[in-house]
RNA sequence: GCGCCCGUAGCUCAGCUGGAUAGAGCGUUUGCCUACGAAGCAAAAGGUCGCACGUUCGAGUCGUGCCGGGCGCACCA
């Protein structure tokens, strides 16, 4: 058990006894000054509104607290207990007894029974991929990780829909526009999924200059349907070339998935006749036999049903057409409950691509012949997350609803939509990019981003042209590294700097892209964090050249430096400085307790860099040179305080997809 | 009309389930490389937290109503 868990028993117990009032949940603080105590406890506010509710009398809450103080003094582990301003209670931990167990990282244990289904990225397969997937990739992989370090086990999943309109209409354009085949499709040597970005905003304008042509597109789509013939095997060829575009674009930035559902398999499978059939064996859907959903199959949304007891059920959700086709939301719903594993059928799968350190990514077949035995079993997770934009709320709220109709229990219910917001250009990105800005866009400073028009920032354009900044100033710094050292270093720079960038952000506040901002290597970035990791590795270097090992110091620095001589150490103005800082760095686990529970990676990154900045403060401080240090125990504290700060940067940053360069 | 998101410093954004003196980066101005790497640090300036009521011992945070911006609300995907 912590401190903190102990501190919070003792307290329960005591409000039981003093006050026959039993608190489950009680909240527990970080005050905002190091002088105001390590722990802050405001229960006794609470306990002073029920008292009063429940006798009448008033109580104060200072007295209230005081009274409760009494219980927690004798808790190892704690120093002192104060009470504070209009009725905190504010612990005060033992420095050199809480430095001694830091080092010890606990194992989380898992909040989900069974493994967890992250489903990301998601884009469609026709062209290159933008900086809006990219916000979805980076949130979804950043999760995965985030849930990873809280113990659980996840899946994770890249549905591809590989039969919808957007890849119909980029064979609309090779056939009508370019008037190529399938052969000379196959024979492109250009960047494929560039070549179709462009193809694509042909393919927009043409559809522009004559709404006759998207008969062009009705027309594919039903040959695509068929699943055989030369468009189809057009429309499969663009969409698994596309794919594996956009797995090397996100390979670049050490994302990776476990498997690939093609929307293609879902259809040929009948997943949807199974979910179709449970839908009706639960109730979840029924037939409209009057009213303007006649002959549909649909979901009912009690919770919506007018108050007057209108008939118009507004909120119904069709799930299957008039003339029986399923809807969207329907297929849906059927892929959710196949991941859920209530279906009872399965796809084949068979191995796609291979990652340089071995790992495979599988795709699902609809053909039992090329189904490989070795790989792992998919699907049947305890609980999904799906990373998706915010203007899917809608129908991914049906799809909750009907999964939960069909299978009503609480880790459904733990599910969610992870909603966030898209990115935007700002104006002047816009007109960098050789955009017309219009009147109206100006005045509101951004400008949507649009592949129908060809308009948005490719993630391979960014990443280069961050890689490229990094280079010069790699190249700049250190002549003395090799080539192939630069580039590694630079490309390091730059994932840094782009999945900081868009991770900084909450996940609903609408990103207005901006070059500068998005190509900044100094502030609030992800090369700032690297560089106090870099920092330390100085530091290191040279004490290790004068044979003193950094690490070997850490962990006997519990041990080998007195604890009375530690707590001197941590005493006064001085050591309330250096705690200040220990107590931020051993506060990752909470961080990414607090990450996971909001789904909000923005909490981890923001925490990661204020501890790179506090450590800047304490790096800069003329007090605290380690080198120069000649009393050995101040100087044995020193370098622990900076082996945890680096450690728990590290580990932070792994959880971010950022590693950290030896030098830069 | 209904629903969701947003409105905090000149700009871009944090502010955890209400809590102690509202923060960061960028930009501006001024300093600091003969003590660990200046991709850094220090200092200054910059705020009616959109507006108004309400709940509370306490509101940037919760409720209601306005104002302003964005997005949803298909037998599209």
């Amino acid at each position: 058990m912590t401190v903190q868990e102990a501190v919070r028993e003792h307290l329960r117990a005591a409000i039981r006894d003093c006050y026959q009032i039993d608190l489950p949940e009680l909240g527990v603080e970080v005050p905002p000054r190091t002088e105001l105590g390590d722990l802050a406890f405001p229960v006794a506010f609470e306990l002073g509104k029920r008292l009063k509710l429940s006798t009448g009398q008033k109580h104060n809450p200072r007295d209230i607290a005081t009274r409760l103080a009494q219980s927690l003094q004798e808790i190892s582990g704690v120093e002192r207990v104060e009470i504070a301003g209009a009725g905190y209670l504010n612990v005060f931990l033992d420095r050199a007894e809480y430095l001694a167990t830091a080092m010890k990282h606990a194992t989380p244990s898992p909040q989900f029974e069974g493994k967890v289904i992250v489903e990301h990225t998601s884009v469609n397969p026709n062209k290159a991929m933008h900086i809006g997937h990219l916000r979805n990739a980076v949130l979804g992989d950043t999760t995965v990780r985030l849930l990873r370090a809280a113990g659980e086990t996840v899946e994770v999943q890249n549905y591809i829909d590989n039969t919808g309109v957007q890849v119909a209409d980029v064979v609309v354009g090779f056939k009508y526009l370019e008037k190529k085949m399938l052969d000379e499709i196959t024979s492109i040597d250009d960047r494929f999924d560039y070549y179709c970005w462009d193809l694509y905003a042909r393919v927009g304008a043409f559809y522009e200059e004559d709404p006759f042509n998207l008969e062009l597109r009705t027309r594919t789509l039903h040959e695509i349907e068929q699943g055989t013939g030369e468009t189809y095997e057009m429309s499969d060829y663009v969409s698994t070339r596309i794919l594996k575009c956009h797995l090397a674009t996100m390979q670049r930035l050490d994302i990776e998935y476990d498997v690939l559902p093609r929307e293609s398999d879902v259809l040929h499978l009948d997943i949807w006749q199974r979910a179709f059939a449970l839908l009706k064996e639960r109730g979840a859907i029924e037939y409209a036999t009057e009213g303007r959903l006649k002959g549909c199959w649909v979901m009912r949304a009690e919770d919506q049903r007018d108050a007057d007891g209108d008939t118009e059920h507004e909120a119904d959700k069709v799930i299957v057409r008039s003339n029986g086709i399923v809807t969207y939301t329907g297929k849906d719903i059927a892929f959710h409950l196949w991941k859920l594993g209530q279906l009872g059928v399965d796809f084949y799968y068979k191995p796609f691509y291979v990652y340089p350190d071995d790992r495979v990514v599988w795709v699902t077949t609809s053909n039992p012949d090329e189904n490989d035995e070795a790989h792992a079993p998919f699907g049947n997770g305890a609980a999904y997350f799906n990373v998706i934009d915010i203007g899917q709320s809608y129908p991914q709220h049906y799809v909750k609803l009907g999964v939960m109709a069909a299978d009503r229990d609480d880790r459904v219910a733990r599910s969610a939509h992870l909603a966030y917001e898209k990115v935007v250009l700002s104006a002047s990105a816009a007109e960098e990019l050789g955009q017309r800005v219009s009147e109206e866009d100006r005045k509101r400073g951004s400008v949507a981003m649009s592949g129908r028009k060809g308009l948005g920032v490719k993630v391979d354009d960014l990443i280069d042209q961050l890689q490229l900044g990094a280079l010069r100033e790699v190249t700049a710094r250190h002549s003395d590294m090799d080539d192939a050292q630069q580039r590694e270093t630079a490309r390091r720079i730059a994932i840094a700097a782009l999945r900081y960038f868009l991770l900084k952000y909450t996940r609903t506040s609408i990103i207005s892209f901006d070059f500068k901002e998005a190509l900044a290597l100094k502030g609030e970035t992800g090369p700032y964090i690297q560089y106090s990791v870099t920092r330390v590795n100085s530091i290191f270097r040279k004490l290790l050249a004068a044979g003193v090992q950094p690490d070997a110091v850490m962990s006997a620095s519990g041990g080998a430096v007195k604890k009375e001589r530690l707590r001197e150490l941590l005493t006064g103005e001085v050591g309330d400085d250096l705690w200040s800082l220990i107590y931020l760095a051993t506060r990752l686990p909470d961080t990414v307790r607090g990450a996971v529970s909001s789904l909000e990676p923005a909490i981890l990154a923001k925490w990661t860099f204020q501890l790179a900045q506090k450590f800047s403060l304490f790096y800069d401080n003329d007090r605290y040179h380690i080198l120069s240090e000649t009393d050995p125990d101040r100087r044995a504290l020193l370098i622990t305080i900076t082996a945890i700060v680096r450690q728990q940067l590290l580990a932070a940053l792994e959880i971010l997809g950022i590693e950290a360069p030896e030098r830069m």
